[in-house]
RNA sequence: GGACGAUUAGCUCAGUUGGUUAGAGCACACGCUUGAUAAGCGUGGGGUCCCGUGUUCAAGUCACGGAUCGUCCA
């Protein structure tokens, strides 16, 4: 080309810049594009090959178990989505970090809400009125059980997915499977081996009318139900020596009262708070009585009496002080407990531990014995006395009873009383409380043991520890039976002759095998003696047995995963390992009550550790106000929603974004900012993939030493961000990440660096742009990663639009390797330096907006600065001298040092250069290009003798 | 009713052993830009730090009491 051909036909400059290129979306299209993306990771196993890449180099193994989600239903809600977010981000992290972490998803299969479910379901409903029949026989219940659990598995499975969440879902384990059904009896077999496991009478909700025991959730309170309410007097007969003063009062009772005397028959205790005071008074009518000084001024309205307290001492002086049962030749004891009121009655609390929960477990720190004479069909039993016998409990029994009460004279008031009282949903009939005999895991031979292992456990927020360590300190045994047909049967045995139960290992064995090839339902299939081994005979000689009836709390399924899941499998267990099978438990906080402890209880019992190393809890999610998710108040948000308006990568966006160690807020509100804040990351990051279309690291010889000090800024700043957001994922602090990775797109990058980057990108010299490419590459190459577990979608589509010229012999972002640090990109100077200059730009900033205010300007270029400053600022900023216009975005800044620091700005001196948009008093310096600046030319000139 | 937790801008979060005028990003408003363009840049307004009492020279921060919300338990 020659110099008369360009006069001839003018360059066209446009095409002399670099803008960016790329196919890469501005737009995500979440709802649309992740379904694809995610189908190329399932085609393409990327789960596999990323757990296989760690295999191959037998890394260390981190692995997170699965907490089975329940099966009532075939949707998940936004608390079960973040709980499956918050997972896959751990697991996708600590694959990226090196480890080999498989995720085996699980399901919970049995239970009485599947069960109640199931015989609720309309097509059940009808097809029993077809047949004519209402009851099922356990073995078509629990097929109708099983198709239920399998459709909602299926519908869940497909929910998670489109959440994001990898994993082994071909292999994923169900609590229903024959080989878990077995291991889970296996360990339920090491726990009777050691003595752990016993029968003993415990109250349960009865209905008398169904004759059969019900589950809270069947219970319905009706209210204004009328009890006869009775105040009874007990002769105390013995005192403890705390409470020497009353023994003048030779004929002192206690006064109880009670809404159900029926149980009295039952009573073997009266209970006392420790902190109450008591008194003695004297009445007329009955002598002396002792009850609570607060409740004495009701009790007199009652009686029609002035009695005043002659004496006063505490519920705790009474302890272990004894009364005679009013009509048995029996004592009753004395006893102390908290959850003894002052809202009704006298505060001597009449206790029956065979009729109710908490008269139980006080009784049972007391070692009282439990009695309850009543039957199933809620007739009083011999036991109660030729009296009562026959008799039902809640009609003629307790009018039988209160005559007997007032032929002992220990009658001392009686009158109706209206409160809601417990109902069966059913049969809509009174339900008593009712001792029946349950399978107990007994928690107090290992609960010091589990409580040690708790403090060891590293519990995320630490407030859980304590949570949990109260909880095991206070709970009572573990009644681990429960009348029902859905669930894992308790495989014991009764002898048909002498009623002598067999639960033993070798008996749990061979149910075991049977239920390893058959599944539970075996244990319905057979009879008796085809389940026990061949020839089995009782110590009566006896070879007829009867089937235990009961099954396992479903609470024991889920918590034996640890044995019946994770060290069945070679892949999640290795056995030669010491210490917890699993490195980390990650649930919400309801699980402390519910699946931490069943697991460490459990897990304490037979191996006398915890299972977990870490357990990681989260709290609930809120409406936008705050409030509880209600059907009622219309403002439930529904995951499926979220994805089909935003997308998964929002979605867990918002997982990330919020601080789930306490209760966490979603809504329109949050989903509208998290959209605009992955569109800021999504542009920032198509910024760069647009600068990098020709950028080929092979052919380029790019140091560090020849960087722009800008460049190396950008660098170190990186590296400040690298650090930082490993902290954050290491500490499972990803709010902390969520900030970070927001403030660093939006400040960092999209308004500070590339702002006045685009300069030299655009039309600066090849040297320039290089450098800055080389910075670009590598914040491309960090952020894939940091991006990677939190937006896998996004950080897939952004692999998917990589130059040609990367290395992508991997197929997946999943795949790659966590950041690294490079002490070389450190550079502690110019932070500082930088640290100083920012606030100069920010100055600068200002001035430049008071000239476009008043349209001198328009874009910043169009100015010049002149900056005065002291000494110091003007030996930091005349370092930077040749950047200065860069950085500040402008033609020129000019340097004066003077004793005050103020700056200038004015519109910039010269013309407007076409090409670059600067103003320069250099324009045609090169004859070759007229209408252009001096820099300009060089650069034009450059890319003539590349082509 | 009991135990535990939360409460800082419209939203998500900072705020160190108590120490200047309580910060950031987003959102919002107003400008600029048409070479990141259904994008980008600049500037600005916005706070009863849930309420009350106390300790202190000084309280968002410490203590006590309360409110609201949530979880578990009864």
């Amino acid at each position: 080309m020659t110099n008369s051909k360009e006069i001839e036909n003018p360059i066209d400059y446009k095409k002399t810049i670099n803008l960016p290129q790329t196919d890469f979306p501005m737009k995500g299209d979440g709802p649309k594009r992740e379904p694809e993306i995610q189908k190329f990771w399932a085609e393409n196993k990327i789960y596999e090959k990323a757990l296989e890449k760690r295999k191959k180099i037998n890394a260390e193994r981190f692995l997170l178990h699965d907490g089975p989600p329940y099966l009532s239903s075939g949707n998940i809600h936004i608390g079960t989505a973040l709980n499956k977010i918050l997972k896959d981000i751990v697991v996708k992290y600590k694959t990226l970090k090196g480890f080999y972490s498989p995720y085996l998803p699980g399901f919970d299969c049995h239970g009485l809400p599947i069960e109640s479910a199931v015989q609720r379901s309309e097509s059940r409903a009808q097809r029993s009125e077809e047949k004519g029949q209402n009851k099922l026989t356990p073995l078509e219940l629990r097929k109708e059980c099983t198709e239920f659990v399998l459709r909602n598995k299926k519908s869940q499975e497909e929910k998670f997915k489109r959440l994001g969440v990898l994993g082994d879902w071909e292999h994923a384990y169900m609590t229903i499977n024959p080989k878990f059904e077995a291991a889970q009896l296996r360990l339920f077999g090491e726990m009777v081996d050691k003595g752990y496991i016993y029968r003993g009478l415990k109250p349960v909700f009865w209905c008398a009318t169904c004759q059969t025991a019900l589950a809270e959730a069947e219970v319905e309170y009706v209210e204004n139900y009328k009890s006869p309410s009775v105040y009874v007097s007990f002769q105390l007969t013995k005192l403890s020596s705390t409470a020497k003063k009353l023994d003048k009062f030779k004929d002192l009772k206690i006064v109880i009262w009670t809404t159900t005397p029926w149980t009295i028959p039952g009573n073997m205790a009266i209970c006392l708070n420790k902190d109450f005071e008591y008194v003695v008074v004297k009445s007329q009518k009955f002598g002396h009585l002792l009850l609570a000084k607060k409740l004495l001024g009701e009790f007199n309205k009652k009686i029609t009496e002035e009695c005043e307290a002659l004496e006063s001492l505490q519920g705790k002086d009474l302890e272990h002080a004894v009364c005679k049962h009013p009509f048995y030749e029996r004592e009753s004891l004395v006893i102390l407990g908290d959850h003894v009121t002052l809202e009704t009655g006298t505060g001597c609390v009449h206790t029956a531990p065979g009729h109710g929960l908490e008269d139980f477990s006080v009784a049972h720190k007391y070692g009282i014995k439990v009695i309850s004479p009543v039957d199933a069909k809620g007739l009083l039993m011999e036991e109660a006395g030729e009296n009562l016998k026959g008799l039902y409990a809640h009609k003629g029994g307790n009018q039988k009873v209160i005559e007997l009460l007032a032929q002992a004279g220990a009658l001392i008031y009686q009158e109706d009383y209206y409160h809601s009282y417990p109902h069966c949903w059913r049969s809509k009939t009174p339900l008593m409380f009712r001792a029946t005999e349950q399978w107990f895991c007994s928690v107090k031979d290992f609960r010091d043991k589990a409580l040690e292992e708790i403090k060891k456990v590293n519990w995320v927020p630490k407030i859980g520890e304590n949570r949990i360590y109260t909880m095991v300190e206070g709970r009572t045994d573990w009644c681990i039976s429960r009348q029902r047909v859905w669930g894992v049967p308790i495989p014991a045995f009764y002898c048909t002759g002498c009623n002598q139960e067999h639960l033993n290992k070798t008996i749990i064995e061979h149910v075991a095998e049977f239920v390893e090839q058959k599944g539970t339902n075996v244990w319905w299939e057979l009879e008796a003696e085809e389940l026990l081994p061949n020839g089995y005979k009782c110590s009566c000689q006896n070879i007829k047995f009867k089937k235990e009836t009961d099954i396992m709390d479903v609470w024991f399924d889920s918590g034996s995963t640890h044995y019946s899941v994770v060290e069945q499998s070679p892949d999640l267990f290795d056995k030669n390992k010491k210490g917890s099978p699993s490195e980390i438990y990650l649930e919400g906080s309801d699980q402390h009550r519910g699946w931490f402890q069943s697991s460490l209880l459990t897990s304490v019992a037979i191996n006398g550790k915890a299972p977990y190393k870490t357990v990681l809890t989260h709290g609930f999610v809120l409406d936008e106000n705050g409030r509880k998710m209600s059907k009622s108040l219309g403002n439930v948000v529904d995951p499926e929603k979220v994805i089909s308006e935003y997308g998964a990568d929002i979605l867990r966006l918002w997982v990330a974004s919020t601080d789930y160690s306490s209760d966490m807020k979603i809504g329109q509100t949050m989903l509208k900012q998290l959209a605009e804040i992955y569109r800021n990351i999504r542009n920032t990051i198509r910024f760069i993939l647009g600068n990098l279309h020709d950028y080929n690291p092979k052919n380029t010889s790019m140091f560090y030493e020849k960087l722009w000090n800008i460049d190396k800024y950008a660098l170190c700043k990186l590296e400040e961000i690298k650090r930082d957001v490993t902290n954050a994922f290491e500490n499972y602090e990803f709010y902390k990440y969520y900030q970070m990775l927001q403030v660093y797109c939006a400040v960092h990058l999209s308004s500070f660096y590339f702002d006045i980057v685009k300069d030299r990108l655009y039309v600066g010299k090849k040297s320039s742009r290089q450098s800055v490419q080389f910075v670009l590459k590598e914040i491309l190459e960090a952020l894939l990663p940091m991006i990677s577990p939190v937006m896998p979608h996004l950080a897939q589509d952004i692999w998917n639009h990589l130059p040609l010229t990367f290395n992508k012999s991997l197929e997946s972002p999943i795949c790659l390797e966590w950041i690294t640090s490079n002490s070389q990109f450190e550079n502690n100077k110019l932070y500082i330096d930088f640290a100083g200059l920012m606030p100069i730009r920010s100055d600068a900033n200002n001035k430049l907006e008071l000239l476009r205010k008043n349209g001198v300007i328009g874009k910043s270029v169009e100015a010049k600065l002149i900056i005065n400053s002291d000494k110091t600022v003007a030996e930091l900023l005349s370092k930077y001298k040749d950047e200065l216009p860069i950085i500040f975005n402008v033609s020129k800044v000019e340097l004066l040092e003077t004793s005050n620091y103020s700056i200038e700005a004015l519109s910039a001196d010269g013309s407007k250069c076409p090409r670059c948009w600067k103003h320069a008093t250099d324009i045609g310096k090169n004859p070759k290009h007229s209408t252009i600046c001096a820099p300009c030319a060089e650069a034009v000139e450059e890319g003539k003798q590349l082509t």
